[in-house]
DNA sequence: GCGACAG
DNA sequence: ATCTTGTCGC
């Protein structure tokens, strides 16, 4: 791999990807997230489908596959988006909308794994991170709903939210055909109750669950 | 050179 | 991400 082919390769992603607004009605949306077997390349990416906004569980897919690349903080995508798209497309129907376990355009060349995964499926994409990875931004306020910037290069990529009292905030920015704004109201729209908004949150344990199953 | 660094 | 039990606090 020639990381200055992948740098190039994020940049015309970028271009690709639309800042929105929405387009066309939101009734079904997915979560996506992926489970490692310790140091193997073993990987259970998950998927699962639910409705909008009433976040009722329609479906979940799990697949165990092998991964080829290696994790290289910026480079993400190029490990999880085959992945993630093999088993999205094991759901019986394609959701209008995908949230993402990871950054959207808060990434060096605007090319995070929501990006990548949403131009490359041609479907929106929200990206919701646990951690940041780049940018400046100000913790946001206490209460649920409060958020704060994610500056980078004097352009806003992103939002970081309280997604629950006394919790840490989590990491939202768009991925593609939609945007940052949008991106933040869905976040908080899909969270019921804990910090992870539930089809990211549904589609780590179905990984999780799967992964054990597997090993016994 | 030093520190940072999604999953 | 993963390795891991109990424990403090709302």
């Amino acid at each position: 791999m020639d990381l200055e082919e992948l740098k190039r390769l994020q940049l015309k992603l970028a271009t690709r990807a639309s800042s929105g607004p929405l387009r066309g009605p939101v009734r079904l949306v997915a979560g996506v997230d992926v489970a490692y077997v310790s140091g193997k390349n073993r990987a259970f990416p998950a998927a699962v489908l639910l409705s909008w906004p009433g976040l009722e569980v329609r479906e979940e897919q799990v697949l165990e596959l092998t991964v080829s690349f290696p994790y290289l903080p910026g480079y993400l995508s190029f490990r999880e988006v085959p992945l993630l798209v093999a088993v999205l497309s094991r759901l019986s129907r394609t959701p209008d909308l995908v949230f993402v376990d990871g950054q959207g355009r808060a990434h060096p060349r605007r090319c995070g794994l929501a990006v990548h995964l949403g131009v490359e499926l041609g479907l929106p994409t929200v990206g919701c991170a646990k951690k940041p990875l780049v940018g400046d931004f100000e913790p946001p306020g206490p209460e649920v709903g409060a958020r704060s910037p994610i500056l980078l290069e004097g352009e806003v990529v992103g939002y970081v939210v309280r997604t629950r009292t006394g919790v840490k905030p989590v990491y939202v920015s768009p991925g593609h055909g939609l945007s940052a704004d949008e991106a933040v109201d869905l976040v908080l729209a899909a969270c019921r109750g804990y910090r992870l908004p539930e089809p990211v949150r549904l589609a780590h344990l179905c990984a999780t669950r799967a992964r054990k199953c597997a090993r016994e």
